[in-house]
DNA sequence: CTGAAAGCGCTTACAG
DNA sequence: CTGAAAGCGCTTACAG
């Protein structure tokens, strides 16, 4: 394509030219040591004169040489690049935990590859393939469907950080967040607001957090003495028509419920628009709880009320545990647990 | 790491082994031809006797060979991965965009490696660079701040599709909305409801969009006789806060307005729920329109008016573009021109 | 039409 | 502590 450069054309003695990034060899030359010293200082992988040192990191700095990752990738087997297998790239929850992951890797010079599993195991060992084909270091998946198994046997040839589970294996580190106690916060919310006819719009059932949520809300029932009544219990698979779906459904059964808990924001802001179609207000007729705490739904209307989920936090943290797993260590801070944030979709119960 | 197979063990006359990916060496082996000639076939780079094409893809098929894009890369400059400059990995608007360039790409091979420039033409020159040193076969740039200039200047290095602009330059395709044209409409819908004063609250005055939209606005007040009034234009910065407190302004100015368009959603949004804290009702008292439809503006309460753009298809046509681009087509399909989404955030002005 | 050979830009045993 | 050499898995002039 380019004519004025021969990509073939031999060495010259100076090996510094416009034409062409500056290579390792070209720094080797210009520092007067071999190859290998320039790549065992980049890599800081022998000890080294610090003679040479000197000459060799002034001329990295004159020639602005930038080490060229496929290249590293073929011989040395690191790319610098970490894969990422979330579930949907435009996901408003993962969203956050993508930019988490990509502001901790950014400053240390790893790349993030993102791939989208849409949820489903098939597609995600896809995704593994892919990733592994493009030689990432290491890969992150943000919960998804493939099992323990699947993911041990991969941590075998691959490290793995994985979220949304626990799970003990080497070459793995897991990241779970609480779904439980964020479920029973929620409901345990609405109890001290006086609410006793507590609806629940549940998530995917083969979704672990879904069930964990249920727990939650299960747990706080009982804890306060109310009965569970599975009439009020409606399933959903958490986006945003479920919650306007199950607003329906609730209507139609002709069950009292002064307040609704939603598994996550989607079908909560559903719901209030189901309740709105309905000309019931939130929260002067219905409280509503979320599940999340997506960016947006500090401006629904009502600002809604929901468990917080540090998703950006997950992200960092995912992030850092994969660069220290890389490093050969495998401690891992802890993610911050489930948080009430009470905004305005949720209200002390009238009379 | 992995102390069964050295990676630096001699060639085995039979090259298929459990251990390690197969190898294009492998299937020549297999098939009894030169790597040269599997490599032929593999890039349809020159005309090959269909018996050993036959033979050859037999052994692919057989051995399961999936080349080494590392390799490719280092070799042959062809990556297959297509660089993406968006400005925030988690934007709501650029997230169905990135959508849409990964549904386009997967299917043919390419790899989307997503970067964030975030609105600042050094971190987007620090992306390009970084997607350089990757050896992108390509670069997607999704609106920002680069200059024209520069991203003329890119595009000898490397082919070059950009959005958000119209462009001409040689390796470079761009695909432009047409924002004046969606600001009309919104206006024109606000107009054509019987609304007189219409407030706008305005994107930020040094992106393109903005300038766009706003002339849009002027100029559907201007075809329906109505004077400009520069108190009721807010400048904004295309976040939900700046909606908010636009509508203080507003309110606070105590000049007249029964309509709001606002240049994006989440400021559509923001005003929205300033409106609701000073217990005014949309579209009761102040119809909404916003710009860009973004996916939660469909469950916004009241669902919101807005202005369509087709932020998927853009996706998916930069990303095609892009793949013509590196066949040496430059062709282009258009992108759908913007549309007005009529819902329930704006209404007739009563009396 | 097809192979042998060189090369892409690095890393890493191996041997001082 | 440091170099020469081989190798990572491909591609592509070059020469039949």
């Amino acid at each position: 394509m380019n004519p004025k450069s021969s990509p073939r054309s031999g060495k010259r003695a100076v090996a510094k030219r416009g034409d062409g990034p500056v290579t390792l060899e070209a720094v080797a030359l210009a520092a007067g040591v071999s190859p290998s010293t320039v790549s065992r200082i980049l890599n800081g992988t022998a000890v080294v004169s610090e003679l040479k040192k000197k000459a060799v990191e002034d001329a990295i700095a004159e020639l602005g040489f930038v080490p060229n990752p496929v290249a590293r990738g073929l011989a040395g087997g690191r790319t610098l690049s970490i894969g990422v297998i979330t579930q949907a790239i435009d996901s408003p929850f993962y969203g956050a935990a993508l930019r988490g992951i990509e502001d901790e890797l950014d400053p240390l010079g790893y790349r993030a590859l993102f791939v989208s599993g849409h949820w489903n195991a098939a597609a995600e060992s896809r995704c593994v393939e892919v990733l592994r084909s493009r030689r990432v270091d290491g890969i992150i998946v943000l919960t998804g469907r493939l099992t323990d198994q699947a993911l041990k046997t991969c941590a075998k040839n691959v490290p793995i950080v994985v979220t949304g589970r626990s799970l003990k294996a080497s070459g793995l580190i897991s990241l779970n967040f609480d779904n439980f106690e964020g479920g029973r916060l929620a409901t345990q919310h609405l109890i001290d607001l006086g609410h006793r006819s507590i609806a629940f719009i549940s998530g995917d059932p083969d979704h672990p957090d879904a069930v964990e949520r249920l727990r939650g809300y299960r747990a706080a029932l009982e804890a306060a003495g109310l009965a569970y009544d599975a009439k009020l219990v409606i399933p959903g698979e958490f986006h945003e028509v479920s919650g306007l779906l199950a607003v329906d459904r609730l209507l139609e059964s002709r069950r009292r419920f002064t307040a609704i808990f939603a598994a996550n924001d989607q079908m909560a802001v559903g719901a209030v628009l189901g309740l709105h179609r309905r000309s019931l207000r939130v929260p002067e007729d219905v409280s509503v709880v979320g599940f999340d705490d997506l960016p947006s739904s500090l401006f629904s209307i009502p600002p809604l009320s929901t468990i917080h989920q540090p998703a950006y936090e997950l992200g960092r943290l995912a992030a850092s545990a994969m660069v220290r797993l890389l490093a050969g260590d495998k401690s891992t801070e802890e993610l911050p647990g489930p948080r009430l944030i009470a905004r305005e979709s949720s209200r002390r119960l009238a009379g």
